[in-house]
DNA sequence: ACGCTGTACTTGAACTTTCAACCTCACTCG
DNA sequence: CGAGTGAGGTTGAAAGTTCAAGTACAGCGT
């Protein structure tokens, strides 16, 4: 079993990051980061913020957000309330390359995963994913040490 | 659900990647190399033939076996019978190193996946990871054009 | 024997990720 | 206030990955 799931994982992350990268000129997790911001309100985000959500570190989303700001898709802009805050903030055309690839990223999904399972499959599946992650979730650091709290 | 999918296999590589990173001094590709490496026969095999298995391309593994020679993991060897070829063989040390951090290794998984599961998502997991893997197989180049058949 | 095509593998450059150090600013507390 | 602690974010170098191109041998047809 667990032979298969890594096959398989390792199968559709190669997949999707091949797709995105032909159709949208970005690996998966950057593509993430810009659905993030798409979604956040006024399209901006604070950097730890979107670190945190989209599960990485933050010097990786440093270089990141540096890259994407090459591309003219995402742009940083200083925090008004916080002086060592940064925003990254999605640019129009970051969106509008959103917007082009969207379809077919989601339509890779689909294909790779919803079409082929029953839906019984998509709900167990669902499941446990989500008992994983509760027992993966970065422990808060002072979670070893209840007494401090 | 696709949330929650992306959600915890990052969570999961993530922690793994720096498990054996910390307990074994390379990444889980790798260690993944040294696993195949040690159940071929003779602990030793084709390039060509470890890529395929191990889910990599030829480019990325030549560069592993670069590294993991340069840590004395693994040794490079003429194929007898193909002057092309390259054998890969796995050295005592390399062995060693596995024999090493394998307990670890295979408790982290468990405690990440197994522990938390019931049997019978276990055995929904193992289904759908099966029915995914086979729907990506990497096509046959010429799957596309059958009439060249 | 000759050239053609394809297989086996490597290489170098460009790009992404990690790791550890670093800087700046916010907050707390005596 | 002023020092200490820590949060927010960046940086540069090392490690890993990808992509396109390249070398060398195998195998086939003529």
């Amino acid at each position: 079993m667990w032979r298969a799931y890594l096959h398989a994982t390792t199968l559709l992350e190669d997949h999707l990051d091949r797709q995105l990268q032909r159709d949208a000129g970005m690996p998966h997790v950057y593509y993430g980061l810009l659905v993030h911001l798409s979604q956040a309100p006024r399209r901006r985000m604070r950097m730890t913020q979107l670190a945190k959500d989209a599960k990485i570190t933050r010097s990786r989303l440093s270089h990141a957000v540096a890259r994407l700001e090459k591309s003219g898709w995402v742009r940083r802009e200083d925090c008004p309330s916080d002086k060592r805050g940064q925003n990254a903030v999605l640019t129009e055309e970051g969106y509008a390359v959103l917007r082009r690839s969207a379809p077919g990223h989601v339509n890779a999904v689909r294909q790779a995963m919803f079409d082929r399972l029953t839906p019984e499959q998509v709900g167990q599946l669902g499941e446990i994913m989500r008992v994983m992650a509760e027992g993966l979730q970065p422990a808060d650091p002072k979670a070893d040490l209840p007494w401090l709290r």
